[in-house]
DNA sequence: GTAGCGCCTGATACACTGTAACATCGTTAC
DNA sequence: GTAACGATGTTACAGTGTATCAGGCGCTAC
């Protein structure tokens, strides 16, 4: 299918200096930490696991990936296992994943969801940005009330260049 | 070709069985036969019968659900070849691709790409209904220069309660 | 304690989605 | 004719995701 197995294509846009997840990895468990406390959800080994090599990465990983990460020599993790601590992962605003790419990335944000959430796909190097915007999130209420259609959840992706890319490729 | 206004599109809830889609389906027909005529494209026999699949049933469809609608007992068409003509089909904008659902929908505007599409996808009843909002692409547009992103394509996927089924709930 | 319960995980199997590679066939261009 | 090209057929396979059953582990109730 598509590849995104191998991590060489460009994995300086995401953990860049003029994204703020630097040191994600690390801010990100903490915060999973304390979010799973908050609610009482039991944040388990295999959890843990997977969201690190998810926000260890930065780019999209597909299940099979994470699986292949996470598992080592004596212990083999299976698809399936990875495939439900995703689950909750994404239940829980964690990882996000990505319908286009049928991959998953870290939640940089700290928002609930439904907060007009954009990714930002780069066909160059294949990093995955995200914001957010409200006026967004707005005008797109504001369409589907016309239609009388009742949201439940969005997703909205664009596929691109990023500014990254956009700047080396004009030097 | 759409007569009607873009503030009522999503009035009427695609797929269900009390309507038929035979009008729709011979419209979309003549709309490819139209397309591919103007463009020097082949509208092969394979790529007729696809999007007359596609086009019939108008709820969103899975590459092997076609090739089984589209297979006679004598006559086995593989997925792989419904693939190519759905790429086809895709590419000339005859149908959509559904990316939360890995299914195929017709595209029931005459629009060109990019035209702010928005895609309501009804848990209830599983309707797929379309419609476009250039103040939504504006948006996302603006939102997306502020992160020096340049677009080349976006989805936009809403899920949630189509109008009939709030309206059938309601009652 | 231990028996039950709920939740997480392991493991297997399988269905679905999508692509690669190569053969064939019909049409068009020379 | 034949060469080139595009569409389709065919096989094989990689990747994605779910169903199902079994075992483990902590917790509570008795």
């Amino acid at each position: 299918m598509d590849e995104r197995g191998s991590a060489e294509a460009g994995s300086e846009c995401r953990g860049h200096d003029h994204h703020h997840h630097g040191h994600d990895a690390e801010e990100m468990m903490a915060r999973a930490e304390r979010l799973c406390g908050e609610r009482g959800l039991q944040f388990t080994h295999l959890r843990r696991e997977v969201l690190r090599a998810v926000a260890a990465d930065g780019r999209p990983l597909g299940a099979y990936d994470i699986a292949e990460r996470i598992s080592a020599p004596g212990r083999r993790v299976a698809p399936v296992s990875v495939y439900r601590a995703l689950d909750f992962l994404t239940e829980n605003g964690l990882v996000h994943r990505i319908a286009t790419r049928n991959a998953f990335v870290p939640c940089v944000h700290d928002h609930g969801d439904g907060a007009g959430l954009v990714f930002m796909i780069c066909r160059n190097c294949g990093s995955i940005d995200e914001t957010t915007s409200p006026e967004i999130e707005r005008q797109i209420d504001r369409t589907l009330a016309l239609s009388g259609f009742k949201a439940r959840s969005r997703i909205l992706e664009v596929e691109g260049e990023c500014g990254a890319c956009t700047a080396r490729a004009a030097s």
